[in-house]
DNA sequence: CTATATTAGTTACCTAAGTAATCATTACCT
DNA sequence: AGGTAATGATTACTTAGGTAACTAATATAG
């Protein structure tokens, strides 16, 4: 049995558990406040943009958005394909949107700081090659 | 955002979902597969002792340990302390093992094909920095 | 133009993990 | 010895993810 993947699920666990803690003065858990970012990226987006870009099942995004969008993060609209179903973020989140970034730069800090740059950018491109 | 965080969580659900495929044909579910290889590598143990060498809750080891006894995998009883339960591999667990474990090694093989031995070291090192 | 296929989203049901609260049992302290 | 604290396990409830099966709307082939 290799460890490197034991490893991995480990402090992917840990790491989420962490993030959730953190989040928790926002009210929002990590896979939420996924969303939410992804929305603020690329701004308005339909379910099957979100969950392709996320890489998750659609029932997922589903699930998070109605949530989301019963807690005041998000509003959505039918598209102009009456099949599609476009979201974004109101105005609460975009005000609130500064302080979560906040919270999570200091949370990655935080997570990250046994690293240095150099070890960083080796272990993202190590991440990829899986 | 930093996105080797990202990253990782992408890479621990696509590779827990392909365990999860893997084992199919066992019957078993990754989580669960940890769980029986757990009790194989130390032998008879208690519930405390499998979460907290696994690192998750109490809970979760509960659960899983029922289920997979129920399946007949593990058989339990009452320990010289009336309040833990002793958890042990059944007959059967233990004559598939050798099948599963070949199944886990196809699947670690293939999940790793594109990292150098070399690689595969400096990835455990990083991971177990953070 | 109509029948069929594809696409977007949802629903129902499952595993996996967490927290908080609870029950039994054992340890400990005065 | 008796009352309190700590420990082992469980229960109830939550989020997060998955698959399979479904509905409604749109595209496409004949």
């Amino acid at each position: 049995m290799n460890p490197i993947i034991h490893e991995l699920f480990q402090k992917s666990r840990l790491l989420s558990k962490e993030l959730n803690q953190a989040l928790k003065k926002h009210d929002l858990f990590a896979a939420q406040w996924t969303v939410i970012y992804c929305i603020f990226q690329h701004g308005e987006m339909t379910l099957t943009q979100i969950w392709k870009y996320l890489n998750v099942e659609a029932p997922t995004i589903t699930r998070t958005v109605n949530r989301l969008e019963q807690m005041g993060w998000l509003e959505t609209r039918e598209g102009k394909d009456r099949r599609e179903k476009n979201v974004r973020l109101t105005e609460r989140a975009i005000v609130e949107l500064a302080e979560i970034s906040q919270t999570i730069i200091q949370f990655e800090d935080n997570a990250l700081k046994n690293l240095t740059e150099e070890e960083e950018k080796l272990l993202m491109n190590l991440l990829k090659k899986i």
